[in-house]
RNA sequence: GCCUGGGUGGUGAAAUCGGUAAACACAGAGGACUUAAAAUCCUCCGCCGCGAGGCUUGCGGGUUCGAGUCCCGCCCCAGGCACCA
């Protein structure tokens, strides 16, 4: 189609669309040259519009992914208008297990599927008319990505802060491979759902850990969503209590039967945490993990047979039967006896699944009035409850229903009865620290990050293991260690990589001594692939560093990051980790990779998630066939509030549609004449609330806005002014582009209209009309409604409204006992 | 159980420093223009009532001249976390 067609004056989105796309792509009006960047990012307003980057399937472009990245783009495309140099890239998520599940289903090698999809992906992105900077874009499977991907793995092991070691790690025998703690959601795998087993595996740990205090810390000054970072704030699960010391009561200690008095001070004891010390009177007895290391030495000889079978027992269940809070207790006693070092007592040491080896020290005191899993326990197994803190006016010695969480003063607690729970927890830790048996403590819910995955379709961890020199990292520049074309890269359940079955590639020479060494055959999680690509994106093509410096300088960190909250704990922990390490180690300046981020919510189909099981997935290449990018892009926008979500239906497209038709009719009909005083009024309020609800990322109501000034500049079928509709076209720019640009060009703009036109100022004074719509109401009820001057006086309103018919009969005979008067909103009787 | 959001017409929603509930749009009804249709434009559109008026923001209380908005106690929906000591 030529570009002749444009002459018709009705609206043709397929047409326009299509010529501007074509424009932008040839003119390069969205991108940047490797020196433009520079030189912006060093002298220019650099604004970094981030959108989390696809995984690029094989069905094609989500209506999903759509309404994330408008929602972004329209942000990007606002702050373009007012004058900032945007930055806006897109790149491709295209590593992990859920392309190789899809490779393997489907018979083809993911090296040939993958850039064909991302081929389908950008030309369905293009078509969608995002402001993308395709110079700049990234894969994250291509080997000039994660050879630095791999960089950074050294960066961290270098640091000291990537590990290998045997651990406990989540299994799934459905995907044959070890998932992070993050991807574990229920004692489920979050890809197939298959329940999680606990392997005692070597792997490669990141120490985020580490980095816990300082990961929560931030997160008071970082402008995120909320809900955001109440996630990562509960994921981190910081609780702040003491560690507890219990000596093992010596009859019971074989090994210290003959033990003197000077070794007494080393006598065995249990370490407990504990974020209640207060509540140490109360403690009645003690649980061991069955995994505690301690459980062989407290158990008596004639309760081992049975405690060895509950260890078993314990051993063989999965995780997510342990895990589960409805089970009823479960626990055996070792016949052990240790000291509660408040009173002295001897209690007994029992072992139940419901402790966990893998939180604070595997074992923890019982005190079942405060506890209510401690009082199941106790309950199940006729242990002693004593209460310890008592609410006012409870004499703490009436037996318990359910444990006592709540607040109080300590009772039955020696010298600390009748103090302040709080002020208790202190007296007690310092005292028990004075006799070396407590020090303050902090736990993190938080585990290290396991990053090895016994997979095909992953970035090689760069190490080799020498048969004379052990554990080697691979130099850096031998990097990249290029993940070799196989065939037979379907994992099996026997915990090693397929990359192992290759030993013409994993044995190789060692760098260091010569000698034999091979490689490491598991390749890394894809979550550190976009960990760090926002660091990437600026130095895309640069093949001699990850980022260059001074355009990092430039342009990080993002100034606005738009994303799902699924990542919430995943992709955006992670992200914020790499960062404050690259940052200790003097790669970067900053720490928080974003500065501002913002979730947006989920686009369901007829009150459902759209899921090609249900069969309700909306393709949005039709719609942009029938109705046009622009259309679709403001009507996904006008569903509802972008951090919400809403619903996708058929039906609502057509109000969208519609004020396309209308604003491109206005527009084009308009006439040179001086604007009608009322239509000023309401175009500076406008563009004052347009300006406003854009930044807030309140799209559905901004469209309303401009829906409604539609309204006033047409009403009655009047013929429009140039002056009233010209800001029109930037306002709709960011929501259609397309439109816009074709409306600039028709009404005498040159180029683009994001480079050209300037988002319009409002004149505040402006934007209030000079008549209110004044409301009188007789106790409490709307009476009657009065055109009234702007900034009327409250004896002028009242004396207004006190003739009025409506409001006589209210008031009439009655007393007025009291005026209410809100400026220029109403005037309320009240009347006795 | 805990943490987030949320519950408003036939539908998507708007209004939350307490001050006209339902902006904007979809669907629906009627009308103008037209030979007709489409497009466009105009009017109506929460519920009860002929009307005056009364009622209405998940439920029950409370504060207030006035509550969708604040407080107390619940119910329901979506998402996240969960035997974390």
């Amino acid at each position: 189609m030529s570009d002749e067609m444009h002459v018709t004056d009705t609206y043709h989105p397929a047409e326009i669309e299509r010529k501007w796309q074509k424009r932008w792509a040839e003119e390069g009006t969205n991108t940047f040259t490797d020196e433009a960047l520079r030189a912006r990012g060093r002298e220019g307003k650099p604004f970094y519009n981030l959108m989390m980057f696809p995984y690029p399937s094989a069905e094609g472009l989500h209506v999903g992914n759509i309404y994330a990245f408008t929602g972004a783009d329209i942000y990007g495309r606002f702050k373009r208008l007012q004058g900032h140099d945007v930055f806006e890239p897109i790149g491709f998520d295209a590593f992990g297990i859920h392309s190789e599940n899809f490779a393997l289903k489907v018979g083809t090698h993911p090296m040939e599927l993958i850039p064909s999809n991302i081929e389908k992906f950008t030309r369905q992105l293009r078509r969608v008319g995002l402001m993308y900077d395709w110079k700049h874009s990234l894969d994250t499977t291509d080997p000039e990505y994660y050879r630095w991907t791999q960089w950074v793995f050294l960066q961290l092991y270098k640091a000291g802060m990537a590990v290998k070691k045997e651990a406990p790690v989540n299994w799934c025998p459905s995907c044959n491979t070890v998932l992070a703690n993050e991807q574990v959601i229920g004692g489920e795998c979050e890809r197939c759902g298959t329940a999680v087993e606990l392997r005692n595996l070597s792997q490669w740990f990141f120490r985020i850990t580490e980095y816990a205090e300082r990961l929560l810390n931030n997160l008071d000054w970082l402008d995120w969503s909320e809900s955001t970072k109440k996630a990562q704030v509960n994921w981190i699960g910081r609780s702040q209590g003491a560690e507890v010391a219990f000596p093992i009561a010596r009859a019971r200690v074989a090994e210290d039967r003959h033990a003197s008095a000077a070794i007494e001070a080393e006598r065995p004891v249990i370490r407990v945490f504990t974020t209640r010390p207060d509540t140490l009177y109360g403690a009645t007895y003690m649980v061991l993990a069955p995994e505690h290391p301690l459980v062989e030495r407290v158990t008596t000889p004639e309760n081992r047979e049975r405690v060895e079978e509950y260890r078993r027992k314990a051993a063989s269940t999965d995780l997510v039967s342990r895990k589960k809070t409805d089970k009823t207790k479960t626990g055996v006693d070792t016949g052990g006896r240790a000291v509660n070092p408040a009173t002295g007592e001897e209690i007994p040491i029992w072992i139940a699944d419901y402790v966990l080896m893998e939180y604070g020290t595997g074992a923890i005191m019982a005190v079942p009035a405060h506890d209510e899993r401690d009082f199941e326990f106790a309950n199940e197994f006729g242990l002693p409850i004593r209460r310890v803190v008592a609410a006012d006016g409870d004499s703490g010695d009436t037996p318990l229903n359910e444990a006592y969480v709540g607040s109080g003063r300590l009772v039955n607690s020696g010298e600390y009865d009748g103090m302040e729970w709080q002020e208790a927890k202190r007296k007690i830790t310092d005292e028990l620290a004075a006799r070396k048996l407590a020090t303050p403590q902090t736990n993190y819910r938080l585990h290290d990050w396991c990053i090895s995955r016994q997979r095909y379709w992953g970035p090689p961890i760069p190490i080799l293991y020498c048969d004379a020199c052990g554990t080697v990292p691979v130099p850096e520049d031998q990097l990249p260690v290029v993940l070799p074309h196989i065939d037979d890269y379907k994992p099996d359940e026997s915990g090693i990589s397929p990359l192992a079955r290759h030993e013409e590639w994993y044995v190789t020479e060692c760098p260091g001594c010569g000698g034999n060494a091979h490689r490491e055959t598991d390749v890394s999680d894809t979550f550190l692939d976009s960990a760090w690509y926002f660091l990437r994106y600026p130095s895309a093509g640069n093949d001699q560093l990850p980022f260059d410096p001074e355009v990092t300088r430039g342009w990080l960190p993002v100034d606005s990051y738009i994303g799902g909250n699924e990542h919430a704990v995943l992709h955006l922990l992670y992200s914020r980790f790499i960062t404050m390490v690259l940052k200790d180690l003097g790669h970067i300046e900053f720490e928080e990779p974003f500065r501002k981020f913002r979730a947006h919510g989920l686009i369901i189909k007829e009150g459902a998630k759209m899921s090609k099981s249900k069969g309700n997935v909306v393709v949005p290449d039709e719609y942009i066939e029938e109705w046009g990018a622009d259309t679709l892009r403001t009507y996904l926008m006008f569903i509802g509030p972008y951090e919400e979500g809403g619903d996708f239906r058929d039906a609502g497209i057509t109000g969208p549609y519609n004020f396309m038709n209308r604003l491109w009719d206005t527009v084009i009909s308009a006439e040179e004449r001086e604007i009608d005083a009322q239509v000023e009024q309401k175009l500076h309020a406008t563009i004052q609330k347009v300006t406003e609800d854009t930044e807030a990322l309140s799209y559905n109501t901004a469209i309303a806005a401009m829906m409604e000034y539609l309204n006033v500049v047409r009403a009655g079928g009047r013929t429009p002014e140039v002056e009233a509709v010209q800001p029109l076209i930037p306002l709709i720019a960011p929501y259609a582009p397309h439109l816009a640009e074709e409306l600039w060009e028709r009404s005498g703009g040159n180029g683009s209209v994001f480079d050209e036109a300037m988002w319009p100022d409002f004149d505040a004074t402006k934007a209030v009309a000079d008549e209110v719509e004044f409301v009188v109401q007789v106790n409490g009820k709307v009476r009657t409604r009065m055109q009234m001057a702007r900034g009327i006086d409250e004896h002028a309103a009242r004396e207004a409204a006190i003739v009025d018919e409506n409001v006589l009969r209210f008031i009439e005979g009655k007393q007025v006992r009291k005026t209410i008067f809100v400026p220029d909103r109403l005037l309320n009787l009240v009347v006795g």
